[in-house]
DNA sequence: TGCTAAGCGAGACGGTACGTCCCGTCTTAAT
DNA sequence: ATTAAGACGGGACGTACCGTCTCGCTTAGCA
């Protein structure tokens, strides 16, 4: 089994042989966010990221059992806090945080998250890493806000948080990842209009329709199935 | 300069010379297919597939210029189709064309879109090439679907259908790719309801607090830009 | 089976079809030789012969049935002829003679002449082909002045011409092809000069020696075999 | 630069590094011998080789820079020794060496000699190597016999030791090489019998002719260069 | 303070797959 | 009917990089 522990935990027995060297850690981490930012994640060679670092390629191996675990790791550098205000404005908050995980997703090589998550998918391990450095902290700041404005009752009571997450972040996600249309503040706010106030002209009307056409017994589970 | 026209239209000019064989066309890209499920596409190792094809490299590279448009064109083979109703029931049909839009992400392993697409990211000619095979052809259905429900007036006529058409399309995108959470009928259903109904319970008060704290030269661009 | 009839003998039959142009011939000759002469024998692209001779490489293997052959064509081009004279004069005739044959393994790389040969080795027609062209002309002018010696009574009646013609010709090609040392006129000389006078300072002596240390029945074996 | 010394001298330096299997470094070397065995030096691919030692192509450019280098290795096996006796008969002495010397070029296939020599001709290192490893040897056995033989005073001593070597050891390689006339004991045993004792019936008469044509001048070079 | 051994740095290793060159052959259009 | 020409199917090339193994040196903690 690997080691693993760089620049956190504490020791797991007594210390003993010869110390790690810090310098090392760091050289890695920044000639591998050298290398990610030049040639992208398939052209990442560890040979050129211990080259640049002045190290060896076993000496990345003691640290990071997989490359995987280094570009996580080394992502997870240009990732770490972003704290957006909480204004008691609803709309505002809103715009702005997204504002905040647009920005994150564009610290970061488009052409990384993919093959990175790909190889992550496999083991457990890495998928659970991936997303508790990567997936999970840009979201977190909008997870909060909607939950806040549930709790002071801008938003209907029976919302389905984590959808309603999912649909304004997938949305960031999907425009920067294709890129076959811009995201910016105007397509934000726009999305976080229409979500809110909705965009049927109509919707009982529509609801109601759908339920002669499908039947009741189906139209009903959908809404207690929620 | 490639040719790559194995399967599609008519020749060029004046065929000349031994005309390529259609059984190593076809065995090729089966054999492709077979090595992307089994290993993924970083697993993918062209000199397996020729091994699989029977045949050799030389004869893909001839074919296909690189991996990436071999990958394209063997995954094309796997989303032909698929016309999704049209009932005139708005509900309906949104539902029904979101599923086939999830049928065809999972139609393919989640973990060959995401590298294709990085590699496909800095060449032109194959972004144009990957939007065209893989990333339209399952939207289109759900776009005509709201360009219909728009003209039918069951949605609101200053609709942005680009941006609702990636709200609901990013969000399966999103949970099949990251899988943190599921996607299926109850999932979309709900979706759908949320952008129709809106999720705010009094957004005309939301907006109106907006505009007092932002500012209501800010607030007002908002609406006039869209 | 193959027509190989360049620039030889009669038509076969009456001429029928599209009569071969003698320009393409002389053109895929000359560009081998060159390419030859500038890359060796293994260094012979038929690829980069037809380029330069602005033809292909179909029309190189219509001539020629193989490399082998069209590099024997080629080089048979660079050994016509040359007739050594006849003064009458043994040791000047056996001189003069001798530099033809040196000068006719100059006219050729001498790293072209050891691949073909091993090439040919195995295809008895090919490997007549190559003594026929290469190796015998040369030997024929040396081969008749010592005829001629003998004839003349100037060398013993009782000579294996073959014998002394390869303990001659032999020595020019093996200094040419391995060059540890000179081979001109000087050591022509020297050579001839020890064959014809003999290098022992008593061979009866040397003989009876040897009869004692054998056995006469071995020794006598010896003289009466030949 | 390339280490190359598979089964020879000390480390040049401390020994870094995973040191090299000498397993793999005999499986190589006995698999190139039977490839070249069977398909000759033409048809030698590093590839078969690879696979019939259970390695692969990189592990043998890692020990050998070229081709060459790895034949001339192979080869190498196979003229190891081979010390003729020293009976103090010149003629038998010369007949004993001469036959080593035949059986030494018929332990390889005579087309891989041509070829190897070829490709060894342009680059001095691998000249000098193969003439150490392959042109030598052989002849070394039959040099120091035609020394001690003129030391002993059976051979004039006036003589070109080198040319003496060269027209025997020549005559050999020659027919082995083109194979147009048999080489064995009986041929060997002519041969010397003819150099030691002279070809010429009357040598001191030609040589009378040869200047009375020529002119005393360069007659006489001919014989005072020596 | 000196000894011992765990852990480190470094470099070379065995191996997979790459993308390319060139081979010898096949097929079509032109003569 | 046979040529000229281009492309084809394929074998092998030499290389980049992978992940691992082996070495000698460093450095703490124990004696």
């Amino acid at each position: 089994m690997h080691t693993d522990r760089p620049p956190n935990a504490a020791p797991p027995a007594a210390q003993v042989g010869r110390p790690r060297s810090r310098q090392i850690d760091a050289a890695v981490l920044e000639a591998a966010l050298a290398v990610l930012d030049e040639s992208g994640y398939a052209g990442l060679a560890l040979e050129e990221v211990a080259r640049r670092a002045g190290t060896t390629k076993p000496a990345i191996y003691r640290r990071w059992p997989s490359r995987q675990h280094l570009v996580l790791a080394a992502l997870a550098l240009r990732l770490d806090d972003a704290q957006p205000p909480d204004t008691g404005c609803t709309l505002c908050d809103l715009n702005e945080g997204l504002n905040v995980f647009v920005a994150a997703f564009q610290r970061i090589r488009p052409d990384v998250l993919g093959p990175l998550l790909a190889e992550c998918a496999s083991k457990p391990e890495l998928h659970k890493a991936f997303m508790a450095s990567l997936f999970e902290p840009p979201r977190r700041a909008v997870a909060q806000m909607l939950a806040k404005a549930v709790a002071r009752g801008d938003l209907r009571d029976d919302l389905d948080t984590d959808l309603v997450l999912d649909m304004l972040g997938s949305l960031v996600h999907y425009r920067v990842l294709f890129g076959h249309a811009p995201i910016g503040d105007a397509e934000v706010e726009r999305a976080v209009e229409s979500l809110l106030s909705g965009i049927a002209t109509d919707y009982p009307a529509l609801l109601a329709h759908s339920r002669q056409m499908t039947g009741a017994a189906r139209a009903h589970s959908v809404h207690t199935q929620a």
